[in-house]
DNA sequence: GAAAAGCGTACCAAGCCAGTGCTAATTTAG
DNA sequence: CTAAATTAGCACTGGCTTGGTACGCTTTTC
């Protein structure tokens, strides 16, 4: 259907309130503060540790921290951490699954349209998205 | 996990091929030439006539023509025939149902998203992408 | 009137995704 | 030193979506 996953809508919440915070936040306070199912942010949490977007402490007052500017992180980034590599289009990889491969008319061009679109969200960055006026222009 | 579906990339196929066709392409014809399978393809011939994007003739000879030009066709309308309304993100539309609408800092934003993907979507023509060369930018 | 084609609609199976659960490992507080 | 808070690392599940199929009907041409 071609839409962003739930995670990844979810991720985005969490680094933007990430963004706002200045100490650790712990997964429960995230989700109490937005109503979440606990163990789900919980687990977005632990994939964006263990990709380097945020820092995580342990124990007693830990939590998770910010690890770069939120200018730094691109939204192509966060969706690659969560949902893994992307393929807006069937054939943008693996050419030889493709039935149609030897006499598609379109191959080209849906790869250059896969380029695009992930040129375009290499650009939006978390600070973008936080921003509460309009994206500029690609 | 944010991709075009595999029917999307179907029809862009057949409307390419059907873009370089003189007469009326029947369904058996195209499913043949790709080595597609022959009631998939039918099914979304259906639809892509019954939303006027392609014109059907019945009967021995019958098939299917383009009903517009190439350039007035978009990516956009495209996905929207074949897969329903997009939302990329999940508040694009229903904000009702969003748990965390009230306190959610990105709805602004992430709408704003939805936007630019969309007019991205829009300006994107059949003909760009059967042109072999790049498409122009934005 | 038979064959070639599209029309409508319903159905099915596999895969994905949101969400859950449980058990460690770590750290700090008291 | 123990208890509580917190992340880490799994593995599991149930429902929805998607890709794909089936079937009976209508229209048109030869």
């Amino acid at each position: 259907m071609l839409r962003l996953s739930k995670k990844v809508d979810y991720a985005i919440i969490l680094l933007s309130h990430l963004k706002e915070a200045s100490g650790p936040i712990s997964a429960q306070e995230v989700s109490s503060h937005y109503h979440l199912p606990q163990p789900m942010i919980a687990n977005i949490l632990k994939q964006l540790a263990a990709s380097q977007l945020v820092e995580s402490t342990r124990g007693v007052q830990g939590g998770y921290v910010l690890q770069r500017q939120a200018d730094q992180i691109s939204l192509a980034e966060i969706v690659r951490v969560i949902d893994g590599p992307f393929n807006f289009v069937e054939c943008a990889h693996e050419a030889s699954e493709c039935r149609v491969s030897a006499t598609c008319p379109t191959q080209a061009p849906l790869q250059a349209l896969h380029g695009r679109l992930y040129e375009f969200m290499e650009s939006v960055t978390l600070e973008n998205l936080i921003q509460h006026h309009e994206l500029q222009p690609v």
